[in-house]
DNA sequence: CAATTGGTTAGCCATGAAGCTAACTATAAG
DNA sequence: CTTATAGTTAGCTTCATGGCTAACCAATTG
């Protein structure tokens, strides 16, 4: 579990990089190799070997060897991982917001109560 | 545009620290004080302060002072952004996967038909 | 076998991130 | 007016990141 949040952490340090997030999108639509993913970048093989490597640890990306030719593929767990964490979040906000919205609907039908007790009934909560 | 995904950068980066995870996480359950923010944290308040800023630069908090006191809430449209990614990541992905799904059925189909001709009608889909 | 290709290792450098202390400002509270 | 509270600024360390070059395997290819 404390390995779940480490994960997390590297995970979105490593979608912190704009080349890492473009490999990401490559892989998305099919394997490749480091020479084919590293073709668009204009940057030394060795540096985009960190990038790789980056991706790697963080569980984004799996690798295999084969020959000379080491191939990259997706490994689509931690992105969904990291994809949860939003939803759990915004669930929360959503939730909160909710709470939120009721309190002023109550806030306004208190304030318009205590203003004009007579027209209390007239609007029962029809504006944005 | 480039804007955006410089965003995206800063969203991430921002994320990638489980102190600034948590006080986003604390924010979505709703506004509150640098220094109630700050005190679940063993850390100085100039350090933590560093976190809000980066989380404010990353457009994930907004905060205001009145008084002495700095109040800070979520702004929701960030995290949506970089979830949005995600989920066009995810698409991607999953249209590829279908795509491959289709393509690994055909060759079952046709390796079936070469290994026994007779029998090509008899599953027409059923396997996982 | 010689040469190319694809990747890797090692090591350097500049920048930035994350933490600290100490000293300071400005608003409340007594 | 004095003191305490809530942040802020300045400046310092330390370590990680992202980039480079140069030299080095190890498979292919000719």
């Amino acid at each position: 579990m404390a390995n779940q949040l480490n994960r997390l952490d590297q995970v979105f340090a490593a979608l912190a990089d704009p080349t890492r997030r473009a490999i990401v999108m490559r892989l998305c639509a099919g394997e490749a190799s480091v020479g084919e993913l590293a073709d668009p970048f204009d940057m030394a093989l060795p540096s985009f070997m960190k990038h790789i490597h980056v991706l790697e640890t963080s569980g984004l990306v799996q690798s295999e060897k084969s020959g000379r030719v080491r191939t990259c593929r997706l490994s689509p767990d931690a992105l969904v991982g990291a994809e949860d964490w939003f939803q759990q979040q915004r669930a929360i906000w959503e939730a909160r917001l909710d709470r939120f919205e009721a309190y002023v609907m109550k806030l306004k039908k208190e304030r318009a109560a205590a203003k004009q007790p007579s027209r209390t009934m007239k609007k029962k909560g029809a504006e944005s």
